[in-house]
RNA sequence: GGCGACAUAGCCAAGUGGUAAGGCAAAGGUCUGCAACACCUCUAUCACCAGUUCAAAUCUGGUUGUCGCCUCCA
């Protein structure tokens, strides 16, 4: 399994620092308001890259967190007039009620930044120690200049970001690429007491401090939307390595912008959306589907016509599972023939196909072309004189490609109204009397209901509309 | 100014040295009472220029264009 590794710039063989485990970190969002679907595409990506590792036998901890405190979170508090901590719990349990709507697993452990304030201040105090913090009214910064390897991740080095000076920098630094470990608090925020005065965290103490506490001083992987290289992660590495002296993680994944009509999303553009939104046109399983439908690293570009296209490739996919199901309930025999099994392992090919998709990087475009691939063997390969066997293993190895990317592809029986089922039956007959006029009223009258019914090779089917 | 990415058919998108996967859309056909589904057929010399090589979309140099980070941001 190779994967690019932005530390190096390169594809490495993925080592894992101890056999058979993984200890993963994926930054998460700041909860100030529902998740927009830029935010969605590190999650859906690196909970493939999760089921994937998994699939292959790793077992992975992984710990994502929710930033709980920070500015926007206290602007939205004091919009409402109501407690910080109420807007964070508030969007914490929407974003878990989007990323289940996107077949996103749950974190291993989804630490919040509010509960880990002892750890952050026990850093923070160890920084200062080791020299690589400084205090001034009530402030704490690091000092940048200190840690050697300042800008190995991002490539930059001190002298170039100071050459292209900035604007307002505080008076106080000691150098103006410092950053803040520790703020005192205004009128009307949270804070917490500390060592040197109340206050609360700065934004990138919390990741150092939750990774180290679950998962350990040395991780294997870091990972997270590329705007965070700088100087969000940077700035984790100086914090972890100069507290703890280790090696901070041994690879770090970036995933490439969501564009929305090319244009980057912002609010004040109009072309903002959040998962929510979207979710009420589709279903969330196209929207995740269009994200693996790209490299996840390469910008992607979101757009109604490329959602539509995803979900009839979807579809596609879900249609050829659909009639495996149908085919496998009504054959009559059960065991395999020698036919049947010598396809069953060309289909295979398919499986190693994909396979060897996901180790080069996790390319899910590739993956998911196999699955196509596949879905057309299946098409072309089976009929109602198949085995059960046969059918239902075409059907499971369909099944478990799809699982590892997190689509779901065996939708749930849904019981039909008694009348429906009816309706079905008396359009049956009218075929059958060749009264046309009315089975397409029935057909009509279903639709109208969200039902759509296809009169294939393997009987009639309905599907939601 | 510094760092970096990208440029493949109408659209999306794989492919990093041996002569272009896959999906969507469109068109024609088979099947079907019709529709839908399914199946078959069909669509590219890979931004441009120069070079390396027996051989390049794939390597090198250059040109043009698009974009990202350097400031809160997934």
């Amino acid at each position: 399994m190779k994967l690019y590794n932005t530390l190096t710039r390169k594809k490495e063989e993925f080592v894992p620092i101890e056999e058979g485990k993984v200890r993963m970190y994926v930054c998460g969002p700041t909860v100030y308001n529902f998740i927009h679907i830029g935010n969605a595409r590190p999650m859906i990506m690196f909970d493939t890259v999760r089921r994937y590792m998994e699939y292959k036998g790793l077992k992975v901890n992984y710990v994502s967190n929710f930033t709980d405190v920070d500015d926007k979170i206290i602007k939205k508090a004091i919009e409402e007039g109501v407690p910080a901590s109420e807007i964070s719990t508030r969007f914490i349990a929407e974003c878990k009620k989007d990323m289940d709507s996107l077949n996103v697993l749950p974190a291993t452990t989804h630490p919040l930044a509010t509960e880990e304030i002892g750890g952050m201040l026990d850093m923070i105090g160890t920084l200062i120690e080791k020299g690589y913090a400084y205090a001034i009214d009530g402030t704490v910064y690091f000092r940048t200049k200190k840690f050697d390897d300042y800008g190995k991740l991002s490539k930059k080095n001190l002298d170039e970001l100071e050459a292209g000076k900035r604007i307002a920098v505080e008076a106080q630094k000691e150098d103006e690429m410092d950053f803040v470990l520790w703020k005192p608090k205004k009128d009307g925020e949270p804070f917490w007491e500390s060592p040197w005065g109340n206050g609360r965290p700065g934004w990138h103490i919390e990741c150092s401090v939750m990774s180290k506490k679950y998962l350990g001083e040395e991780i294997d992987i870091h990972a997270g939307g590329e705007d965070l290289i700088f100087p969000h992660h940077e700035n984790e590495i100086a914090q972890s390595e100069a507290c703890n002296g280790k090696n901070f993680s041994k690879y770090w994944l970036h995933n490439g912008f969501l564009n929305i009509d090319n244009r980057k999303m912002s609010k004040s553009l109009g072309n903002f959306f959040t998962v929510r939104e979207i979710g009420e046109k589709y279903d969330l399983q196209v929207l995740r589907f269009f994200m693996l439908s790209a490299h996840y690293r390469s910008p992607i570009n979101f757009s109604a016509d490329l959602m539509e296209a995803s979900k009839s490739g979807l579809d596609r996919i879900l249609t050829a599972v659909d009639n495996l199901k149908h085919l496998s309930g009504a054959s009559n025999t059960n065991d395999k023939t020698e036919e049947e099994n010598a396809n069953l392992k060309l289909a295979s090919e398919f499986t190693d196909k994909f396979e060897a998709a996901m180790d080069d990087d996790f390319n899910t475009a590739d993956a998911v072309s196999s699955i196509f691939e596949l879905v057309k063997f299946t098409n072309t390969n089976t009929s109602a004189e198949n085995s059960k066997e046969y059918l239902d293993g075409l059907f499971n190895q369909i099944k478990m490609l799809c699982d590892i990317l997190g689509v779901i592809v065996d939708k749930e029986a849904i019981i039909l109204a008694e009348d429906i089922e009816k309706l079905i039956e008396e359009r049956q007959l009218a075929r059958k009397s060749k009264n046309f006029a009315r089975s397409d009223e029935i057909r009509d009258e279903l639709l109208a209901k969200g039902i759509v019914l296809e009169d294939t090779r393997e009987g009639v089917k309905w599907k939601k509309a």
